[in-house]
DNA sequence: TTGTAAGCGTTATCAT
DNA sequence: ATGATAACGCTTACAA
């Protein structure tokens, strides 16, 4: 069973007796068409099982296809997927279509993604880029004309467009929460040093510190990439003479990591503030008192920002940063326990 | 600043005074290139911010291109994400690359995706059906010989290959297990009717039920498709006269709702099994009894599935059933409390 | 109402 | 080692 060639207008033509032309006319609904030849291609169309060839279409139209695409660094965390669909509300009534890719946080995997659809000439282009990558080589593509905008981190060497979170201010603000319950020894359990997102939180943490005027202890930062890792991070800040007796978790997968590390610990006492909300942050003991991001607003800004560059908005490059929110429930409230 | 048009093979070669031929054989190191040749045709490729225009070349070579497109129908929910992690992690060796689109379980939204898709050439094709699609149309491009696989649930009125988790089987282990502990009032929320998981899942709560001998009720069975309604629903289930002492939540979203509207109750002596894990359910008060998934898996069988047509594999369609797990942690042990 | 010719950016084929 | 020419599937511009 040989592998079919797939259709197109010419065989669809020579199916009905007319011109490829006028196949085109009708699949376009463009020109005039008498009501029979175009019954009869519908009907071949059907028949012949025609799509017709949308690289070709764009390539002879020299429009960028409808598409836009958007470069995550994973797929399975809930915060990225939340940022995805919010575009995807935001471009859909615009006639686009949000693609998606995987860059599994790795710089080649980012850059042979949006190779992959820089080649396929999509409209626009979102990314999230990933730690350690090098957008110098865009500035070609954003001087060309193409909406480029950085979600969640900016981009590396290039000035573009971008939509942060307050992540500095909104961990300072959390880590100053627990301060003001009167703990001096909070730990810190975050991402990799080389991430953006990190690096501005960790500052927000010591912010906070130093405006209570507490040393920095590089003993209570801990790297907590996974669940468990961050588990494990947490069993050693608590473990040490001096022990941290309340922790700031810097993203959403640090936070569970903490929590699940707490409970095998079956340690109450210890302050917990994370960054990013959980759905249920709520039900736990002590319910999670987070710093919540907006993720979908996140990507409806960076939605925005794009179709205005899409709509000829030539002017400078712009960093939104969407701001976050404290929700106190309990776990960053635990007061300082008298030893 | 009018929108620069993009280099082309052309005007790299008239750069560098050679043929757009000479050009290709650069860009795709095939065949003889002088050293000096080269060395100028990479330094014009740069300077110009050439991009090979991967439509054309997908035209003119008649070869898909070799990405792989994925339907899911929430970017938000981490079981889609897990899922096209896996998928992305299987198919990257091969050199494809996965992009990834969401219908918002929409059939309008799932047909126009697979549209762009097909439209662009995509070398397979993976979905996840939304309720009340509609695939028979597809039928077209599986008998062309293009790889299609259907994803958590299978295709509408086309025989094709599926990869889905053992729902009925699932669901009923963990009503049964419900019942083991002495419940007979046992409350279903779940999904939409329409959906092809629910339904299953719900044949399994009644299969567990029959073999119990316990008559079925129906005002035992509520809808609970996002965490507000499931909780609203728990809420319900649990205020007749003859109420629920048990819960089975058919799905992560409900399980989570559940989860939220017994703890808003202030009730911890209900029984509750959950469809599906969830990161936090050690941690929760009880911890969660669950039958989990391994979308992992379901997305590693659907891109073997995948390769092993892209490689030929002409036999008929065939429906992997990936197996699920009974967790016991607590929530699904609770006793029937004596009135 | 329909057709013809040319061309979008590439590459296959056959020359040179 | 390089080039000329045609072709991929489609649409534009102009004819018939």
């Amino acid at each position: 069973m040989s592998k079919a060639r797939r259709a197109t207008m010419t065989d669809v033509a020579r199916e009905v007796g007319v011109t490829a032309k006028t196949v085109s006319r009708v699949v376009n609904d463009e020109g005039p068409v008498s009501e029979e030849t175009r019954a009869r291609v519908l009907a071949a169309m059907t028949r012949l099982g025609f799509q017709p060839n949308l690289m070709a279409r764009n390539m002879r139209v020299g429009a960028r296809d409808s598409t836009i695409g958007l470069v995550i660094p994973d797929m399975g965390n809930p915060f990225f997927g939340t940022v995805a669909s919010a575009v995807e509300a935001a471009v859909r009534p615009r006639g686009l279509t949000l693609i998606v890719g995987s860059s599994e946080e790795t710089p080649e995997r980012e850059r042979s993604l949006i190779s992959t659809f820089l080649a396929r000439r999509v409209t626009a282009l979102l990314v999230v880029p990933s730690a350690g990558g090098d957008h110098r080589p865009m500035r070609t593509e954003r001087s060309a004309g193409l909406p480029l905008v950085f979600l969640d981190r900016p981009a590396n060497g290039l000035t573009a467009d971008a939509v942060v979170s307050s992540n500095r201010g909104g961990a300072r603000a959390g880590v100053a929460h627990l301060v003001a319950h009167g703990h001096r020894r909070v730990a810190f359990v975050g991402d990799v040093p080389a991430l953006y997102t990190r690096r501005e939180r960790f500052q927000g943490y010591r912010d906070a510190l130093a405006e209570a005027g507490i040393p920095y202890d590089r003993s209570l930062v801990e790297v907590g990439h996974d669940h468990e890792a961050a588990a494990a991070a947490v069993a050693r800040v608590l473990a040490g003479r001096d022990p941290a007796t309340a922790v700031f978790a810097a993203n959403n997968f640090a936070s569970t990591g903490v929590v699940l590390g707490l409970a095998s610990l079956r340690r109450r006492d210890v302050a917990l503030v994370g960054f990013d909300d959980l759905p249920l942050a709520e039900v736990l003991d002590p319910p999670l008192t987070v710093i919540a991001q907006d993720p979908a607003a996140i990507g409806r800004a960076a939605a925005e920002l794009l179709i205005a560059r899409l709509n000829g908005d030539r002017s400078r490059a712009q960093v939104v940063t969407v701001p976050t929110r404290l929700i106190a429930r309990g776990s960053g409230e635990l007061p300082l326990a008298d030893p």
